[in-house]
DNA sequence: GTAGGTGCAAATCGTTTGCAGTACA
DNA sequence: TGTACTGCAAACGATTTGCACCTAC
């Protein structure tokens, strides 16, 4: 279950922020793509039903998304950030090196090791990153 | 226990890299250092005694480095790359996200997971990604 | 009406590449 | 000696910023 179009528009809302068609467009985009997509692409795709939209805006529209942490952002391996509708809770990914599938799972594996640093370093801690790199089964035949 | 210069000048001969001067002063001031360095402040190190050495040739030695597994890469949350001196086994990080702290811990924590999402999914694993971002004990007080 | 949002162009940042000269093995 | 390495400059892609205009509230 991921967060719908209305929830994502409700909170910018509550948030002060305004409601614009080219906001609602970068929201209608992702909120309709199950896959994660990099800003670029995410920028071509609302331009086919928004022509005049600058890549500018959906840099912003999703600087916003994600402090607002509306949508979830990926560091897959390179320079390259690519971002998806926020699933509730927190999450996790593997990401195929060949074709940049990228597959989400969950679970808490993490915190018995995050109170056991805690412990050891004093350190506070605010959150984890963890990514799994491979091959899907799909580039696996391919070879 | 970190890698020696001689360990890692000694790996990259056996590999059938040449040993320039610029390579070993590369080497030596990110083995002198106990941070991780981003290419742009190692850059800066190496140049206190080395000034004619160019950027582009940091940049390649690390790739070359890091390709041999000498040294580690790390995506400290935003879009830039540090690296410091290997440790043997893999290990993990974790951040301070005001100072930049970084203290490494090991474990193989994840190799149950991993084994899991091979089962399920059928990706091939070839590595993961475990980064853990808080703030350390100074930072706490300075607050 | 006005603060906030937009779009363009230009600036910036980190990184890579082409190429001619240089130096290690 | 020959191949690999270096350094410059230029190219490059992703992202940010300055600024004048525009629009949702």
């Amino acid at each position: 279950m991921r967060l719908s179009e209305k929830k994502i528009t409700a909170s910018l809302k509550r948030h002060g922020y305004k409601l614009t068609p080219q906001r609602r467009a970068v929201i209608g985009a992702i909120a309709s793509s199950p896959d994660h997509l990099t800003t670029t692409a995410l920028y071509q795709k609302v331009r086919q039903d928004h022509p005049a939209i600058g890549l500018v805006t959906v840099y912003r529209t999703l600087d916003i998304l994600a402090r607002l942490e509306l949508i979830c952002e990926l560091h897959a391996g390179g320079s390259c950030r690519s971002y998806t509708i926020a699933a509730p809770g927190h999450h996790h990914h593997l990401i195929c090196a060949d074709c940049g599938e990228v597959i989400d799972f969950s679970g808490h594996y993490l915190t018995e090791l995050e109170a056991r640093l805690c412990r050891e370093t004093g350190f506070e801690i605010e959150g984890h990153l963890l990514e799994f790199i491979g091959r899907c089964q799909d580039c696996q035949r391919a070879t």
